[in-house]
DNA sequence: AGAGTATTGAACAACAATGTTCAATACTTT
DNA sequence: AAAGTATTGAACATTGTTGTTCAATACTCT
């Protein structure tokens, strides 16, 4: 029993997956350091015992959640991308994927506005495969920017996101608008010419495919 | 002694000062709620018995600390801004602050990446004059992006120089190289011409003024 | 030098969270 | 229906933090 607890959402036991939604939750609203394991059973709908059955303490806890989301979200992501070679539409495409699950799962979006700056994990969301269709971009001449840019190119990019994902947490804008209109803008600084920065930020956004 | 504390600079003891730097610092560390009393009066080389005199709780210090910073942070910025009319220009001045200002005070610059979007007083920073600024480029032309963007291309510049703001931190670029580059990138997106917004980006930074 | 004020560091009770244990109960599986 | 496995909820000692108190000490004025 002394083995590390599974990462993978197909090995969870029930109470465990409950469990995991419940952190979520938790950690997104109160901070990674926050939870404790008394309110995190109540919102799991589970005893106290149970916690300590199933996990040896909070902070793993917390790494097992952001690791096992970074993992689900890219994929998915490198799913949908099969069917799309050109960049600057993956671009577009994956701006607008995080923008629109934020609102579709306000839970997930808030941990992950508020962990991505901060957590490792996390953080190879876009320094992956985001940083590779950048720089595939520049090969194939599709962006005009100087290649000493691209770091900066993708935090610009990935700062925005955020952004926009917090403003559609709070419902100042819908995930439709500001989605395409942080994809436009961004576009536009990697030096597309506007009308197709437009056009490409449009596009009609397919469902995030399912894993499995 | 029932009176809500002072929170400007001038009114502050020597002891209540050396408590507002290690708090600045313990909490970009930590986290918010995740400074307790005994290892703050350590980092401020103070007894925990000070720490008792000079405040209520850590939850309100953390306020008191982030109201600051943003008060300090605007006044020093708006001070500076009273020779500069042109809306581009302000914005390439306000942008390179924050990331110069991140190398400069890496612990100033840790705080506010880490609660730029969750603590409402810093938000001011740039839902206040950033914004009227913005509108004023629009009014006059200066930006080519529809008004009903305003929203979103104000969170894209404000993900994008927190994001650059990291960069520095981690001591992945110089902040000249990722403040000159962000402003660019972002007046890009506002519409600038490339050689306009290259020129305005590299515009020398000026000292950030002091106040009083 | 002397009055007024702030800091110090130790002590204390009250509390909240942790990590463990365990017998009773519930649930799967065959 | 019986065996095997997981959950339950209560109990417990332990630890760390809090908020308060206070006499001794240090600092800052005029």
């Amino acid at each position: 029993m002394e083995a590390a607890k599974e990462l993978s959402k197909e090995a969870m036991n029930p109470a465990l997956k409950r469990i995991h939604r419940a952190a979520l939750s938790l950690f997104a609203e109160k901070g990674a350091g926050q939870v404790n394991v008394s309110e995190l059973a109540q919102a799991a709908g589970v005893a106290r015992g149970t916690i300590y059955n199933n996990l040896n303490s909070t902070d793993l806890l917390f790494e097992q959640v952001a690791s096992q989301l970074e993992a689900e979200m890219h994929q998915r992501i490198a799913k949908s991308f099969d069917l799309v070679t050109d960049p600057a539409q993956r671009l577009s495409i994956g701006i607008r994927f995080f923008i629109r699950r934020a609102h579709e799962e306000p839970e997930w979006g808030r941990f992950f506005v508020r962990f991505a700056f901060s957590t490792l994990a996390l953080r190879s969301l876009w320094t992956g495969q985001p940083a590779l269709d950048l720089k595939n971009g520049l090969d194939q001449q599709r962006y005009t920017f100087p290649r000493e840019q691209l770091a900066t190119v993708l935090a610009m990019a990935s700062g925005s996101v955020l952004a926009a994902m917090v403003l559609v947490l709070e419902g100042h804008k819908t995930w439709r608008e500001a989605g395409s209109d942080t994809a436009e803008l961004i576009l536009k600084a990697l030096g597309i010419e506007n009308a197709e920065a437009r056009a490409l930020s449009r596009l009609e956004l397919p469902p995030l495919p399912a894993i499995d």
